[in-house]
DNA sequence: TGTACATCAGTGAACGCGCGTTCACTGATGTAC
DNA sequence: TGTACATCAGTGAACGCGCGTTCACTGATGTAC
């Protein structure tokens, strides 16, 4: 029997420890300044006892890149259920700074790691948003005479922009309405214009 | 008199510092997990003696920001006056990717500490950055009836895009010619699809 | 030019501190009979 | 069901280490006269 009591403690306290390093790196601090000290303090553990559960704090930055991972799956998979992707552009990404608003420490933190220190989280940081990309590329609404792998290409520039801007977003000051509106604005704009060269190249294309 | 003898080692010391923190960073390392020690030990001078040049690891990091904006500009400069930007897109991107495998240390600090933890070095290179894509404005050759903040929008995200995709490049294992090859295509073309998009969203929006 | 004093980059020792890791342990929970 | 033993998440103390910062200092260089 594996879903024993003593193994369901053992899963509470890792999901604390992923949590409290989530809260402890914050807005400013990367996953190499965190100490494992730290981190077993702040979920209540002696240090020792972190070794119970990852080898290393590495292991453990990798092991909130998977725990985040399934979050914004599960997320993004209600999206598309209650049908924010059929919404214009505007709302869609309205949503989506909301959400990411509302997610501080967490995009914060895929910014900041997406090109961290750290080259094992780097890259599974890199392989979750091309998962992402693939995903939306499976939801997008384009006309149907535009080949696959345009849009698979098209959604891979929109995922990396969105995300980009989102790290601009969080460095604008909590009660700065107008720079956020800005930022929100700026991205429809790029995001457009991604659509538009995309549809117009490959039109052209076709006429030759 | 300023420019004296003690001076000028001052300068150097300064100096062998800034180079001595980026080599110490190299591929993996972010400024805050350098330490004041290891910076001093690596230009040959007793902790202590840090502080006659910095008052923290902060200003340390912002010293090397400043560095390598002048170094960058002077690149830009050279470029421009060398006609490199009235190259083909494709001939200007292998010579910027040729540029950033050549001075890795440089971009990989740019790319890593652009979205660190540190906000003040952050809002620096992101300070450069529109500096360059400003730079880059004003040399783009683009129809004459596409208007200035037009022009600007897409430098910006032109440079964005190009500093992303060096990130990506540098994380390619140094001898995978193949996947070096593919990622300069994938910029090409971005970067195409960027200014299709922008000359036929403006076209559209005169005839109307 | 020569002398006497000021400046200041770099020294070397010392400090208290938090770090990662090890170890033998405890005691609640699980398992075999 | 009851008992005897096994498992193992978490404990608490200890270790040696590198850290940032302070301080009084040194001695080469600069300056005023």
């Amino acid at each position: 029997m594996k879903l024993n009591q003593r193994y369901l403690q053992k899963l509470k306290t890792r999901s604390t420890l992923i949590h409290s390093a989530l809260k402890l790196m914050g807005e400013e601090k990367g996953l190499g300044e965190l100490s494992l000290r730290e981190v077993a303090g702040e979920s209540g553990i002696v240090p020792a006892a972190f070794y119970r559960h990852f080898k290393n704090m590495e292991e453990l930055g990798l092991a909130v890149v998977d725990d985040m991972s399934g979050k914004l799956r599960t997320i993004l998979r209600e999206a598309r259920k209650s049908g924010a992707y059929r919404a214009a552009l505007k709302e869609s990404l309205h949503l989506y700074f909301e959400y990411v608003n509302k997610n501080r420490l967490l995009f914060r933190f895929l910014s900041r790691e997406a090109t961290g220190g750290n080259k094992r989280i780097r890259l599974a940081i890199r392989k979750e948003m091309s998962f992402i990309a693939t995903e939306l590329a499976g939801d997008m609404r384009m006309p149907k005479w535009i080949p696959m792998g345009d849009i698979e290409f098209v959604s891979e520039m929109i995922v990396s922009n969105s995300f980009h801007m989102a790290g601009e977003y969080l460095d604008v000051d909590l009660s700065d309405h107008r720079e956020h509106q800005k930022i929100e604005i700026k991205t429809v704009k790029q995001l457009r214009l991604i659509f538009v060269g995309t549809i117009r190249a490959r039109r052209k294309r076709m006429k030759k």
